[in-house]
RNA sequence: GAGCCGUUAGCUCAAUAGGUAGAGCAACUGACUCUUAAUCAGUAGGUUGCCGGUUCGAUUCCGGCACGGCUCACCA
């Protein structure tokens, strides 16, 4: 603690004062009995003479957020979990000494109070004190009341401030958790089962990404932390769990950006004897439904982009996104050097021996995904770039699978599985060729994963989506870090 | 990793063609028993992110570093 800070200096003298008048600052037996939120939704309605012919007391607790004293009388607000109410302490009522004590409180102290409902002259809903007791005492200033906490590094590095002083803050974090809940109830009506699966893979696998690598001292093992679910969802599916969904953190070792947070969290879920078409339809329900609870329509902006999402959403071909968005010459999609070739001109790296898929994926990327404003499922991606998905009935170049898109973001990833075990260990071994230049590239084929497939996994649909790249677009949050309570930082000075 | 921008009191922000750093809120003292960013009077609070350079003098100009933001690259 800073100990020279005159702030804190006085209000550990006050802190001191208090316990040399045998007040412990930090008691714990305060019972509450009711919330601000009960209050207001109690009484906000209520006349003033109905207000007053009740008479029940009732004790409620929170942080002092803001003082106006009159001498002999005071107002406060106090914050708890459920938002504000006022209060409203006089001298006559409470006693000369308690109220002497009442004014050595700060803002930032916590507070229980027992007392009556009223009403003030200036219609506020208040609650008269009889009795109050110090609970905390705070030793550091809050942020400024008006303004609270603007800057941006305090607000990720100091949540807690963020939290207490801009509402705003809460209200996002509360619709996350609200969107997860609608996550875990759709699915679980649905029959599924919330499952959890190891963090800690001895193989990374499911997404082609650079893992964080650890290490197991009584083991002496190389551990990596898990960048996706999927191989280890699919061994029970593989066991039998035919409808399954895991909500956890996935970790890779990449970039930060407004996009982009080192540990973020993924929804996967599987389910057998459904194909990505299924998926496609159950995504729109899941999204639809949690939209429509948030946001009670199926519209709202983005950062000043209206989004529509009246189902059905729109489906194109990735063939037909490139010749539509991109404006493309056709014979690319036949002709692996014209793709590479194009993608060239634009400018993208291509290296040597990449495939006639990874050319045509990285044009998506570039021409195609940031026009897909409104929501848009682009399916049948190149089986190239698709090592885990099940390869199209009628074209075997292409796979059964889609992406969804919205805001020009990928949000959702699905696709019927490949349960093939030669087809899939011939996907592997063709992925490791094309990441062998890669140095961070973990060249390891899963081998208990393929002899899980031989066992047989029956023909299964599975998706993923990132949970936090959602709940930006439904709390109009510009960045990664404004939906994660603890986005990383580097270590403060 | 590269480019651009930022860092001044606990918080939100000013300021100087280089010339002793200011305000509001918070705090402290006092007045006030219905306020709503309460009001009124007074007081205190700063190594201007860190290190170095230019200068008689640097918060201001220059260089480096730290941390953060945005954009780009890698990716979800």
């Amino acid at each position: 603690m800073d100990e020279t800070s005159e702030l804190i200096q006085q209000r550990i003298r006050k802190l001191e004062d208090l316990r040399k008048n045998g007040i412990d600052p930090y008691p714990n037996d305060f019972r509450v009995t009711h919330t601000s939120r009960d209050l207001h939704e109690t009484f906000d309605s209520l006349s003033d003479e109905e207000l007053k012919s009740g008479g029940e007391t009732f004790c409620l607790a929170g942080r002092i957020m803001a003082i106006r004293d009159f001498g002999k009388a005071s107002f406060i607000q106090i914050q708890d979990r459920k938002g504000r109410i006022q209060a409203y302490l006089q001298r006559d009522i409470v006693g000369e000494s308690a109220f002497q004590l009442f004014k050595t409180f700060d803002i930032g102290d916590f507070i229980g109070l027992e007392g009556k409902i009223f009403r003030t002259k200036t219609r506020e809903l208040t609650l008269q004190v009889q009795r109050f007791r110090l609970l905390v005492k705070s030793l550091r200033p809050l942020p400024e009341k008006w303004h609270g906490l603007t800057d941006i590094e305090a607000r990720y590095r100091q949540r807690y401030l963020d939290l207490i002083a801009n509402p705003k803050v809460k209200e996002i974090f509360l619709t996350r958790i609200k969107a997860i809940q609608k996550i875990r109830d759709f699915f679980t009506q649905r029959d599924f089962i919330e499952v959890e699966t190891p963090m800690l893979h001895p193989i990374p696998g499911g997404a082609t990404a650079k893992p964080f690598k650890t290490h197991h001292n009584a083991l002496d093992m190389e551990l990596y932390m898990r960048v996706a679910p999927e191989l280890f969802l699919k061994r029970l599916v593989i066991g039998g769990l035919e409808r399954i969904f895991e909500i956890n953190r996935c970790f890779r070792n990449e970039g930060i950006s407004t996009q982009h947070n080192p540990e973020f969290t993924m929804l996967e879920f599987y389910q057998s004897y459904a194909t990505y078409e299924d998926m496609i339809k159950m995504t729109e329900e899941l999204l639809c439904s949690m939209i429509k609870e948030i946001h009670g329509g199926l519209r709202f902006t983005y950062q000043g982009k209206e989004l529509d999402f009246t189902p059905p959403w729109r489906r194109i071909r990735f063939n037909d996104s490139l010749l539509e968005y991109g404006k493309v010459d056709p014979a690319i999609l036949k002709d692996p050097s014209k793709a590479i070739e194009v993608a060239k001109k634009l400018g993208l790296e291509m290296q040597k021996g990449t495939s006639h898929g990874r050319a045509l994926a990285d044009l998506f990327k570039e021409m195609v995904e940031p026009q897909l404003l409104q929501p848009a499922f682009v399916i049948q991606y190149p089986t190239e770039v698709s090592p885990l998905s099940r390869r199209n009935g009628n074209d075997p170049e292409v796979a059964d699978r889609f992406e969804l898109f919205i805001a020009g973001r990928e949000i959702a990833n699905g696709f019927s599985e490949l349960n093939d075990p030669v087809d899939q260990r011939e996907r592997f071994v063709q992925q490791m060729k094309e990441r062998g230049d890669e140095a961070d590239a973990v060249l390891t084929l899963d081998e208990d994963f393929l002899r899980a497939l031989e066992f047989g996994m029956p023909p299964t649909a599975g998706e993923g989506i990132g949970i936090d790249r959602w709940v930006m677009l439904l709390t109009d949050a510009p960045s990664i870090r404004d939906v994660i309570f603890f986005p990383l930082l580097r270590m403060e000075k």
